[in-house]
DNA sequence: GTGGTGACTGAATCTTAAT
DNA sequence: GATTAAGATTCAGTCACCA
């Protein structure tokens, strides 16, 4: 079977991986059920019920029935990995424990676990444990030996220049992004955000790379990979989601190109300390900034802090204070007025980048 | 062997385990070793070394030693575990997974996997994995069965009233906290701050109950369960580590009484009977009930139940019924007009309450 | 357009005491 | 042990609707 490139395929994923050659794709993401084992309704406080994940799909005997099924289909998946491939594999504490150690069981080495902090995670109603607010994610290498791909300086700009942590602050996937059916309901019941595999394959792809997703369900992965402009490669047993993920697939448009290489100048470019902009004059001292809505303000110091009543401190530093925030990226919190329009002070930071590049 | 409360016993943790009665303990914190010793080689969990050869059956063979240590040493803690006893074990990816899928098939009833986000984890220096910025604990029962304890209220407490989520930031065990030698070299490679063990022992015992940690380690746990007024049973093989843990928990001292005593919640106050508020003619009989709406309206009878047309029952039934609902918590779903403001019934319950107190 | 209110929702292993 | 009734319990966000 030649590699159906940019295609999503109906069926089994052990049945469909079996017939796909082996060493053939660069990266997998799988988000394989999870086999909660939910016991009877939930409602919320207010007497609504919770519309909990009760489809036969995520239905297995016991533990070893999963283990199993596990066991096949990461075989599998490990055969079509060229050597120095990864794969991501998502799941709960239902599951995950389960997924890492079969992981390690069948050779692959684990990279990092990630923990998708979810920033609005539906909470715990009856008041019995923690706020369930996360879900882990395992990316692994085929071995110990595999030259992996890591696009670290891509994951540190992201990360306003300091390293990327394995941890993520990401919100569910909600509102116009959720696919719905024309009854208004949603189409899938663990639709994954795009923001997540935005991140998941900017981290660990290049252009042109090859990605499988084993569990497409609607298709965020098909989704981001051409958007990414990476090469995909589907499979969904369900024929109504693999219906909407290649509805997916064929609306989404690729990113012009020179945004999603990677950028020799951004990866390159020294971290510009705001102070700097400063005493370029580039902001002048003095200068007013606010938050994007205006509610709060602080003025610009000539040793490059932000000054605002008795509080005093850089631009990270304050406005996660002004915030009541844990951290802040002060780069694209903080704006002032120029020219008639408000701009962050990222938008100069930018300016003074390409100015010094072209000066070069 | 009679129980050996506020010590720490050194040896073996699986051989002194095994001669302490079944069921004498309340909570467990582990914390195991993962035997990660990095020399400038590869070791994997169990300090075997990666030899480089990419055989899986070696590599099975390793983690299956590690298995059978950590089945043996959990088997050994559940039957020292009360039927609603609870178990928090901690690890990061090179052994979590292991031991999460083995607590699964010991019976184990995992509550939550909860998440510790180092704010100021050390970075990865070769700029090839993500930051391992956290670990992981696993918070489980002894069985599906287990009515285990979770100090609901005390955490929302420390969250600023929002429930507290699975993901706890906290800074790694630094400074004059961290236990040194005489050299000031730090006496133990992995010693946790006491801000993580006064969380989980804050969530999960009570005054009192019987916390065992198998791998003391220097103390940590032994500390604050001492600084809480929780007994305390301690196993170290090391001689040094359970010499530095035996001195560190005889300075301890433990906090006044009233400060360790759980936030007041609202199940466990005591029953107050409806009937008894109309006894005492707190709510009059005939007042006329109403829900916030005012949509639907009972009176109140003599013995206590509503009366709303040919129905009657408990504030509880009537209000279910009422709004076919499958329940209904007539302590605040009913309300009544006082001083010419709707308060609801579970205002007159406080009220009563306190005034019960004020009396005694 | 703007702002305020209220309804709705999200991978969830979600109670306990008394009879 | 099974059954029944009491009663404790939610956060961040989106969107529709209306003034």
């Amino acid at each position: 079977m030649e590699l159906p490139l940019d295609q999503i395929l109906l069926g089994d994923c052990i049945d469909l991986m079996r017939m796909l050659p082996a060493g053939s794709v660069d990266c997998i993401f799988a988000d394989p059920p999870y086999n909660l084992q939910l016991r009877g309704e939930l409602r919320r406080p207010d007497d609504s019920l919770v519309d909990g994940v009760d489809d036969d799909w995520d239905k297995f005997g016991d533990y070893a029935e999963y283990d199993r099924f596990t066991r096949d289909w990461l075989t599998e998946a490990r055969r079509l990995m060229r050597k120095d491939a990864t794969i991501w594999v998502i799941g709960s504490y239902h599951n995950i424990f389960r997924i890492g150690a079969i992981l390690q069981d069948l050779g692959f080495w684990i990279l990092n676990d990630v923990v998708w902090r979810k920033s609005n995670p539906m909470p715990n109603f009856r008041g019995r444990r923690f706020t369930n607010a996360h879900e882990t994610m395992i990316w692994a290498a085929r071995s110990p030996q595999s030259r992996y791909r890591f696009n670290y300086a891509a994951m540190k700009a992201l990360n306003d220049d300091v390293q990327m942590r394995s941890d993520w602050l990401l919100p569910l996937c909600t509102g116009n992004e959720r696919l719905r059916n024309q009854h208004g309901l949603k189409l899938h019941p663990t639709q994954k955000p795009e923001s997540l595999l935005h991140r998941v394959l900017l981290a660990s792809t290049g252009v042109d790379d090859v990605v499988l997703d084993p569990f497409t369900g609607t298709g965020t992965t098909a989704a981001m990979s051409k958007r990414l402009r990476r090469r995909f490669i589907g499979i969904e047993r369900h024929p109504d989601y693999a219906e909407a993920a290649i509805g997916r697939f064929q609306r989404e448009r690729p990113l012009p190109m020179d945004s999603v290489m990677p950028s020799p100048a951004k990866r390159d470019a020294p971290r510009v300390p705001f102070g700097s902009l400063v005493e370029r004059g580039l902001i002048p001292v003095g200068t007013r900034v606010t938050d994007k809505q205006g509610r709060v303000s602080a003025i610009v110091s000539p040793d490059g802090t932000l000054v605002s009543g008795s509080r005093r401190g850089s631009i990270h530093k304050l406005g996660a204070e002004l915030t009541n925030a844990p951290s802040c990226n002060g780069w694209t919190f903080w704006h002032f007025e120029r020219d008639g329009a408000l701009v962050t002070l990222d938008v100069v930071r930018v300016e003074s980048a390409a100015a010094q590049d072209a000066a070069e």
